[in-house]
DNA sequence: CACACCTATTCAAAAAGTTGAATATCTCCC
DNA sequence: GGGAGATATTCAACTTTTTGAATAGGTGTG
């Protein structure tokens, strides 16, 4: 049950729809959590039955009608019990990293491949949030944001997520060097 | 049915009980994949079932009898396998990040005390991983090592995990500084 | 000599997450 | 005008993970 405390984290932003919050936690874009539409729509059924998000059903005429949650008070005080709570710890679970661990006894040519791929989607990701940053300052330097904005949440999780898929780079720019100079040397 | 490849990674660096992968497997220890000891001890009965790896059951005298696992050739040949297929994204659930993004309008001394509480965590996992560097290097230079170790994916991980954890303390230190201001202007 | 913690494993229920499919309309591009 | 892709949601089967127990002797500390 820990989904429903990432969708009030992002129902903070405002109103949005299960199509809205599956965008946001889809592979492509996801911060620091990921679910499928599914479980998104599932959840949101259940919290609304608990009372922790309200709906509201927008009629729209070209496209099919939507329902945009938004965060109830019961929600809010929850979300505030949440972050009160003790921190288990974060799960991990990188299938790079099992592949690179099992590199020796592997397809060293596919894992180096892998590596590329995860350099690639670094790129991307930075693309995005750098996009992303560049809305949430709004023309201040990060200094006067963080001085005066309503919100600076968002903007850390996003510098984490940012140095995060750098050291990604960094990381896996050194692999690949390694693992070529291994291959060479066996050749 | 993932965690298997994490396994049978594991069980390259020789025999292993269920406890010993515990272990490793453990919050604390845990490289880029976790897991209870139920999950692995369920999982190595499949493994085992299909073939994937071979127990030997060792009699001691003042503890339980421990079943030490080994990697099978088909086992091997599975792990290979797993190497070369396509990378699935990886699963990232950080509560730590939930919170932080949930700061503005929950407690934020709780969370403040989180990220410390992450940053001491990091700083513990640097000094483990420090020590088994020094361990892997066996006096050998970096260098030295990545030329003519037989073995390089676990120090190749082991480089990812560091970089991880300084980045988590280098992070933690300036969203504290962040929170620290925001609460020196309100009062 | 308690008490906590380590070794070593097993069982089972409950919660959560994954996968695959289906529906229906709209817009954009070639 | 045909196909891809976006909008928007729902159902259901299945697998995996989490959580809480239970067992049982050994070691180390105050």
């Amino acid at each position: 049950m820990a989904l429903r405390n990432a969708v009030m984290a992002a129902l903070l932003e405002g109103e949005a729809s299960g199509y809205d919050l599956a965008k946001e936690f889809d592979a492509s874009v996801a911060n620091f959590w990921m679910a499928t539409p599914q479980q998104l729509y599932r959840e949101l059924d259940r919290m609304e039955a608990e009372g922790l998000v309200r709906a509201r059903v927008v009629e729209q005429e070209r496209r099919p009608n939507k329902r945009l949650f938004s965060l109830t008070e019961a929600g809010r005080r929850q979300l505030r019990e949440f972050t009160a709570e003790p921190l288990r710890p974060g799960a991990i679970r990188d299938e790079l990293m099992v592949k690179v661990r099992a590199v020796d006894a592997g397809d060293a040519g596919a894992v180096r491949a892998a590596i590329a791929e995860r350099i690639a989607w670094a790129e991307a990701k930075i693309a995005r949030w750098e996009r992303l940053r560049t809305r949430l300052l709004a023309g201040r330097t990060e200094d006067e944001f963080l001085a005066g904005a309503e919100r600076i949440g968002p903007y850390l999780t996003l510098l984490r997520g940012l140095a995060f898929e750098e050291e990604n780079i960094r990381w896996g720019r050194r692999a690949l060097a390694v693992l070529d100079r291994r291959a060479a040397a066996v050749q």
